[in-house]
DNA sequence: GATATTTGTATCGTGCACGATATAAGTGAT
DNA sequence: ATCACTTATATCGTGCACGATACAAATATC
C-alpha cells in the first residue's frame, strides 16, 4: 500500500477494516439471530449440519477453521439448548459425532429469511459482493 | 449471492469468508506482535497514538469502533505494560486522556517492520490488496 | 504384544467483544 | 438552585478464540 513512514498509519493498514467489518457484519446478525436464541458461531456451526448432519467435531473445526478448545465448550451449550446431540462413534471412540436434534432441525426453516434480510442491510452491489467473497478467499488460501 | 433453498450453505454466505479471514489476520500478526509482548487490539490502540498522542478514550473508542466496556480494561492492561497513561482530563472531569509513555513511543520503531513483514505472509497483489481494502470500508460505511 | 507415537477431544487460563446497567460529571430548562 | 437529561467511563455477566497442556483411544514400531 505504502511504504516507510506512513506504514504504521492505522488507515494504511488492510487488517484494520478487515476486523472492523468482521465485527460489524456479526453486529448486523446478532439481532436477527437473538430471535432464534442463537450466536453467531452457534449459526455457523448449525450452517455446517443444515448442509450435512451427523459430523465429527473435528470435520466441524476444519470446517469452520476452529480449534476443539473453541468447540466443545460452544457445542456443549448447544447440547444444553437441545439444539444438537454429542455421541462417541461407535467406529472411532476418540470421535464425537453431532447430530441435529428435531428442534434444531426445524430451526433450519426460521432461519430461511435471514441471508436475504443480511443483504439488505449491507449495502453492496451483487457484483461487489462477489468481489469481495473472492478476495478474502483468495487471502484465506493464500495464508495457509 | 443466490436464492432460495442454496442461501444457507456456508460456501454462499459472505459473512463467513469475513469472520475467517479476521481471525486468520489476527492470527498472522499473532507471533509478531508477542515479541513485543502485545495482543492484536492493543496493537490497533498503539496504532492510534502512534498518529496522534494525548487522545480521549472515547475518540479511541470511535476510530476503532470499540465500545468503554472493551476499551476499559484493554487500556487499564496497557497501563499496567507501562504503555500508556490514563489520566482524567483537566478540562471535563468525566473525559480520561489516553496517551504514550517514553516506552510506548519508544516501541513504534521496534513496530515498523510488521506491516511489510505481514504483506508477505498475504499472497495478495498490490491491487487486490486495495480493492479488498475499499470494498471492505464500503462495507462498513454502508451498514452505518 | 509392550512401547512409542499420533490423533481426537477436553481442560485451563487469558484477553477480548458486547449487551445491560451503574455512576458520576456536565448541561439545560424552569 | 433544582431536577431532568445527556455524556464519559466503569462494572458485571456471558460467550467466544486461542495457546498450552492433559488424557485417552487408536495406530505404528519393534
Amino acid at each position: 500500500m505504502t511504504n516507510g513512514e506512513d506504514s504504521l498509519k492505522l488507515s494504511n493498514q488492510l487488517c484494520f477494516p478487515l476486523y472492523t467489518a468482521s465485527r460489524l457484519v456479526t453486529k448486523c446478525y446478532q439481532p436477527l439471530l437473538s430471535k432464534l436464541d442463537l450466536t453467531y458461531p452457534q449459526y455457523l456451526v448449525l450452517l455446517v449440519l443444515w448442509e450435512e448432519d451427523q459430523v465429527r467435531l473435528s470435520d466441524i473445526a476444519v470446517k469452520l477453521q476452529l480449534q476443539s478448545n473453541t468447540l466443545t465448550p460452544l457445542l456443549k451449550r448447544m447440547e444444553e439448548l437441545k439444539l444438537i446431540k454429542r455421541l462417541k462413534s461407535s467406529e472411532d471412540e476418540r470421535s464425537i459425532i453431532i447430530s441435529l436434534t428435531e428442534k434444531g432441525i426445524a430451526l433450519k426453516k426460521e432461519a430461511e429469511w435471514i441471508p436475504e434480510s443480511l443483504g439488505e442491510k449491507l449495502n453492496l452491489s451483487a457484483v461487489e459482493a462477489k468481489q469481495l467473497y473472492q478476495l478474502l478467499y483468495k487471502l484465506i488460501n493464500s495464508a495457509e
